[in-house]
This record gives structure tokens, sequence and C-alpha cells, in this order.
DNA sequence: TTGAAAGCGTTACCAG
DNA sequence: CTGGTAACGCTTTCAA
């Protein structure tokens, strides 16, 4: 008998199930590749000593660790908890696991989680920040291994990309404002380095209020070092300010919707009427049952699975080279404009 | 020149150094056991070679992984969001890194990713839902892995544990809602496998109601079925009709919160005056600047961070027996109770 | 302070 | 269908 403290290996199984060790292996990942009476015995085996692989020895051997690591920017916010679980949907069925890591919008922190992540030779990397450091490309670029960067269609791609154009959602959202018959539109939301994409969509309202000639664009700006739902609420006060016959506003996500939603109530705003406002993202919260918040809907869950979908296929040699998806937005009318 | 497809090895690098593996080992992993002259060439061969140590084979050969394991119900709902960063961040600290996977209340799942789980021989395990099929609970027995189970204290836990009461938290906002005046206290939110605790708290609410002679309790069934947030916007209207004298309720999440909150502002009752309402969480939503909302606090980054100290801490030897942490709860008065 | 040899537990490859 | 042998890339252990 062996010690107990210590793990089964297969050459236990396999001396327990009197056959070599190939066998074990081939009985456990190829079971069609033995004689069924030999498979009953090794799995036996395994049942017996409570045998589990060693992925480790596994992943060594075989090149092939069945990792796969994303880099999100934070869990908080509702933002990419959607992403990741449709990752892991996507990466359970092809028996890979995710590592995870948050690199709290920090370049550097990013950089520092990339060399921890290669040290595990994942089989593809996911991305969800847009601004990495020239060393953290060159890492990755080096090490040949896939990179899907998703919420975002890079101008100029690692590699792969699942996403939609921040731009367009901005433009899009601005146009169905003026759709629905508001005329004096502002924006507002989150700007630096927790949300430049969110700058993009503003950049994209504003560009479509040139075009739809909407006058100059109303942007409030932002205090900053404060909470996306406490901007949201501030800068509620700071537009009715700035620009008091202001009749709709986008935010530049639900979160700040929310919080310029709250703060329309407690002063006694209707919401439309006195101000309409729009968010972005449809997060949970945002729903009939909840908000009831006009917004602008982003396929979170299909992203991850998307993503995890690439990496698998490039591995599989489905796909070499440079690939986008653009998964689109679509606006959603509800209680709030 | 080596093949640039492939990674460069630890081989690689000591021929570059002109020193023997063992002291590019060392050089990288104990510099202060190295010549510092020594160390200088070996760290100028691995940025020339870019070299990035394989994890695998580390770990194989020294028997440290430095991977834990997290298996949570579900990352929606803002729920343990805080929870796997808390975690994150203590693990980061100790170059450890999180591998994570969702169980969707599943127990069959859960039972196939603890599985999965063990073959990477992670440091440790964090489990998240509280119930357990026998066959889980003996393989991570089996396995000698630290686990720790959070979000509940439960009374046979399978290790150490890091938590609150939940029957407590419930008795607590009762007695709260009490202490703030109202008495016709009623009781919501999802129950079944979503959210077993969330009966947990209610029982402590019915407990609670029953020692303050407050009455029979006031149980709003919960048709299943929906989003948490839903079942809050159905509850308050079958709680209107069936108690319709009810001048508080105590939802079980802040979800159901949102819900309830939400559905009473549709149909015109003042939070508080017409009914009362609380949540619990405290989640980011809830805060000032957003609902506003009377809830019950827990710390969820704390619990991760705790739950990371304490299985490093048990891998390092520090901590042998069993080992359960109250991290506690906090009423938190706000605008709607 | 440095190095040689012997694994760690698995799978690839080739024979039988 | 089964088994032997040789890696996989690193760290442990023991000597020098």
């Amino acid at each position: 008998m062996r010690d107990p403290e210590r793990w089964a290996t297969m050459q236990d199984v396999a001396r327990e199930a009197g056959v070599s060790t190939m066998t074990v292996s081939r009985a456990l990942t190829a079971p069609d590749k033995v004689a069924a009476e030999t498979r009953e015995r090794v799995n036996g085996a395994v049942a017996r000593l409570g045998y589990v692989p060693d992925q480790s020895a596994g992943s060594l051997s075989s090149r092939n660790t069945r990792l796969v690591t994303a880099l999100i920017s934070t869990l908080g916010g509702s933002v990419f908890a959607e992403t990741a679980a449709g990752l892991m949907r996507t990466l359970r069925d092809a028996n890979c696991q995710l590592l995870l890591g948050a690199t709290d919008y920090s370049q550097e922190s990013e950089e520092e989680l990339i060399s921890a992540a290669l040290g595990r030779r994942p089989v593809g990397v996911v991305l969800t920040s847009e601004h990495h450091t020239p060393d953290a490309q060159r890492k990755l670029r080096r090490a040949h291994v896939p990179v899907v960067e998703i919420w975002e269609l890079p101008d100029d791609p690692i590699d792969m990309a699942v996403g939609f154009s921040n731009h367009a959602a901005g433009w899009r959202m601005t146009q169905f404002l003026h759709e629905l018959g508001y005329r004096r539109i502002a924006t507002m939301g989150q700007r630096g380095p927790a949300d430049a994409r969110g700058q993009r969509r503003q950049q994209g309202y504003a560009d479509a209020m040139r075009a739809l000639g909407l006058g100059a664009p109303r942007i409030v700006p932002d205090d900053g070092g404060c909470t996306p739902i406490e901007a949201g609420a501030r800068g509620l006060v700071a537009l009715r300010e700035r620009w008091p016959d202001t009749d709709a506003v986008f935010c530049t996500s639900d979160a700040g919707a929310l919080g310029a939603v709250s703060e329309a109530r407690r002063r006694g705003l209707a919401t439309p009427g006195d101000i309409a406002i729009a968010g972005f993202g449809d997060f949970d919260y945002a729903g009939p049952a909840g908000l009831d918040l006009t917004t602008l809907r982003v396929p979170g869950f299909r992203m991850g699975e998307e993503a995890g979908r690439l990496l698998l296929a490039r591995q599989a040699g489905e796909i070499s080279g440079p690939c986008m998806v653009n998964v689109g937005f679509e606006p959603v009318r509800r209680a709030t404009a």
C-alpha cells in the first residue's frame, strides 16, 4: 500500500490493473484504442485508487496545457462578468480551463500578468484592455500565442479580435435619440484610463451630432476620482447647470445612467419629460423589471463565447491569418427615453 | 540559433550565459545565492532570448503549482465579483494564479469541475456553493487539498471557512427594521438552488419575527424561473395583494430589492412611506449615488482576501486544524427604509 | 558559489 | 491492441 498522503500516479494504476502506463494513458484519453476488457480493468483501478491525472506532467509531455488566460480590467461593474461566463462556457466544452487576471486598468500590471500567464504556456490569451505597453505586445507576439482582443475592434490588432466599434456605438445611440425626437442631446460618462472606450463612444456621439446638424456637442466633463455611478449622478447636476435646456443625455455606461436616473429622481425630474436618459451595455439591472433603461445592448456573453471559439479554432489550425469578428450592438428602447 | 518558433528553454539560457541550468534556475528563484557577476550574465541571456520559465515543468519538479482554484456559482449578479477580486489580490502578492470555474448552481457541474481542478494540483480550492455531492466531498478530502468555503459558516465544513451566518444576517436586518419603527415586516427573495442562503436569511427573519413578538412571518412565495430582479418586482406585487398593510420588506438580495424598488416606483408607491424596502449585500448599485438602498453590507472583497490568506497560510504550515473566520455584516441605513 | 545526475508524472514514438 | 523507451523543462539533492 502506498503512502495515502501522496497522489496516486499512473504507475500505481498500471500496477493495480496489471498493464503498462501507456495503456492506462490510452484508456483515459483514447478509450476506443484499448480493448473493452482492458479498459474496464483500468477504470476499476482508477476508481479504486481515486486517481486523478497530473496535468502538469501531461502538459509538459504533450505540449498542450488546455489553459486559457483572460486578462480583464476589473470584474466589478458587471461589464466583463458576462463575457467571462461566455468564455468559460466555450472552454469547458473543450476541456479547457480559465486562468483569470485583473489588471485594474494598469498597463504595468497587465505586462506583469502577461509574463506570468505566458509561464503557463496557455493555448490562448484573451485581452479586454485596449492599450498595451510595447513590451507587452512584443512578449505576446514573440510567444506566438493566439491572442483575442475583445470589446473593441482595434485598428492594429495584436492577432484576433471580437468586438464592435465603440465609435459607431456612440453614433448609433445619438441617431437613435434623434429618431425618438430629441434634439438637444448631451453625453456624459467616465473618462480617463478606466474608460477610454467611453471616450470613443463620446467621439461617435460628437461626430453624429455634427452629421445630424444638431449643433455643438455637449460633453459633460468628468471630475474623475469617483465611481462610474457617482460620475453619473454628479454629471447630471453639472449638465443641468451648463446646458439647462438639454432634453436627452447619452451616458457612456449603464452604471453612469443608473447614477443619472437616481439623481434625477432625487431632484424630482421626470425621465423622460424633464430629461431623457440612455445608457450603454444593457447590464442586468437595466432590464424592464429593474431600471427599465433605454440603452444600447452589447452581446457580452457572446463575445466571450466567440473569443473562446477563435482561440480553439486557431489552435486546431482551422484559422491562420488575422481575424476580426464584429458582434454589433442594438438600441433597446425602454422607459427612460 | 534555435528555431524561433519554439520557446527558449533554461538550457538555452544556460548555454548563452555560459553557466549550468542550475545556476540559471538559482539566478531566477534565489538571486542572492548566485554571484552578482554571474547573475548579470544570466539576466542578460534571459532578456536576449526572451526567456519565460515553463511553469508546468517547474510545478512538476518542485511539486508546487502556485495555482488556486475558485469554483463559484455564477459571475453574474455582482455577488461574487468582489470576492474574486479580493482573492486575486491576495494571490497575486504571493505569486499565485487563479483558475476560475462556474458551476451554474449545479452540483454535478461542481463535481466535474472539482475533478478537473484537482488535475492541476492546486495549492488550494475556494468554494462558494454550500451543498456538495458526497463524491465531491470525498474527492476533496482525499486530495488533502486546503479548501475554503466562503459566504457562509457551514455546520460541517470540509476544511476551512470564511463567511458569516446567513441566519444571523436575516435576524439582524429584521431587528434593524424593528428598531427603525417598522412593525409589519415581510420578506421576499429567490428561493431554490440558486439561493439556498437566501432561504437561511429568511429563516433568520422568521425566527426574529417570533422573538420580537411581531406576529406570524410574512414570507412572499417565489414563483421561480426568473431572474432575481424580476422576482423582486413580482414579489412586491404579490406582497401588496396578500398583506396590504405591510410597512417594510426585507429582500434577501440587493438584486431583489432593485426589482422591488423599481416596481414600487412604477406603481407610484413611496419607499419608505407606502413601503420601506431593505436589501442584502450592498452591491455597487445600492450606494448613495445609485439606488440609495438600505441594506445589510457584507464584506465581499475581504472574504476573498481572507480566503486567499488562509490557503497560503495553510500551505506554509502556519495553520493546521480546521479554521473558521467570521467576517460579520453591518446594516446600512439609506433612503429606502 | 557552482555543477552533475537523478528524478517529477505524463505522452510521443516506434516496435511487436 | 499493447508495451518499452525516451523525452518534456525544470528543481532537488548531493558533491565539489
